[in-house]
DNA sequence: CGCCCCATGTAACCAGTTACATGATTTT
DNA sequence: AAAATCATGTAACTGGTTACATGGGGCG
């Protein structure tokens, strides 16, 4: 049940609603763990309702009401409970490989397609990562002495950016093994 | 519904029980999705009532009998049509970067310990992956001329050697990181 | 006038996990 | 004698997705 907890990192860096939880799902935060809005406002009931969050609502001129929420001091125990118990190290779960498997009993063009389709989208991520990195952590109006939260976030980031360079390489190495390949087998 | 999917293709490579399959899912094709027996036995069920599957018991000697799946020509058409369809790049979705944020509001020592768990558990699987590949791909016991099969299969295990190493590198990049933020800070 | 943004939610469904259950055979 | 392997499944639960629903404000 990490996305608690990913809520709780969240609200611990900056307080806010579900709609803003959502957006960020979108960023930063997104880089590594997804969520809709309706999942969102879902836990966030739940976690209200358990004690882990304190809200306020807040009125706003020309926009409806908004239900902020910030971590309750037991909501800060159970994020640090969690973050003292061992988590499985997770697996790999990558459609694209049983797609590339498939290929051996089909159309082998339908699979570069496909790939060459993924490859352009994680290159967008990437160029999506890299112009945050240097926005936020190695550009000039990156704040000069970074403190420990957002070496952290910088961290994590590069393992983004490491992911997407990792996929890019090889997706091009599955793209050069297809095409070598050929036309292997027609589909029977 | 990547499960169905994966299940089809397994099957094609080879026909077998849902317990053989189980023990596929521990090795390669575990390699990029995990399912457990009980699942699988539930969707092979289903499968198997929509006609995409063909079963056969076979009894055994000194064993139980075994029902043993193999792909019907609609579960052919089904898998066909998926391969033709564009599926979503997928995105990370990564507990630990949740704990390494997180880590910013809590004792670091903890995060380092965890880190290095996960980071043993990665060089275990990629000498894991590395072996397999030896065996099956580039040993001298490996077949001389691969067929496109066996082409797809390498390049799909060189998928996951590539994720191990770029892992090990990051999770390497997060030590380094949160031991230098332990470290007593340099007045500026 | 239509579309997007802000902001919240409900309901139905689906996929996957965990726990429980059985029973023979083979290995240590 | 105990544990592991082979082989099948059911039941309860949880987490996540998709579709549906509402309503004001700003912009072109």
């Amino acid at each position: 049940m990490a996305l608690e907890h990913a809520i709780l990192v969240s609200l611990l860096e900056k307080p806010g609603s579900g709609y803003e939880l959502a957006r960020r799902f979108d960023r930063s935060i997104g880089y590594f763990w997804t969520a809709t809005h309706q999942q969102i406002y879902r836990v966030l009931a739940r976690m209200e309702s358990a004690g882990l969050l304190a809200v306020r609502v807040v009125a706003q001129q020309g926009r409806p009401d908004k239900k902020e929420y910030s971590v309750a001091a037991p909501g800060r125990a159970a994020l640090s409970q969690w973050l003292h118990e061992p988590i499985e190290p997770e697996s790999l779960r990558h459609d694209l490989a049983v797609k590339i498997r498939g290929a051996a009993f089909d159309d082998p063009a339908a699979l570069v397609r496909e790939v060459e389709r993924h490859r352009r989208v994680h290159g967008d991520r990437l160029a999506h990562y890299l112009a945050g990195e240097l926005r936020d952590f190695t550009g000039p109006e990156a704040p000069a002495p970074p403190d420990a939260g957002q070496e952290l976030q910088h961290v994590v980031l590069r393992g983004g950016i490491a992911y997407e360079r990792m996929t890019i390489a090889w997706l091009d190495d599955v793209l050069a093994t297809v095409r070598r390949l050929g036309a292997p087998r027609p589909p029977a």
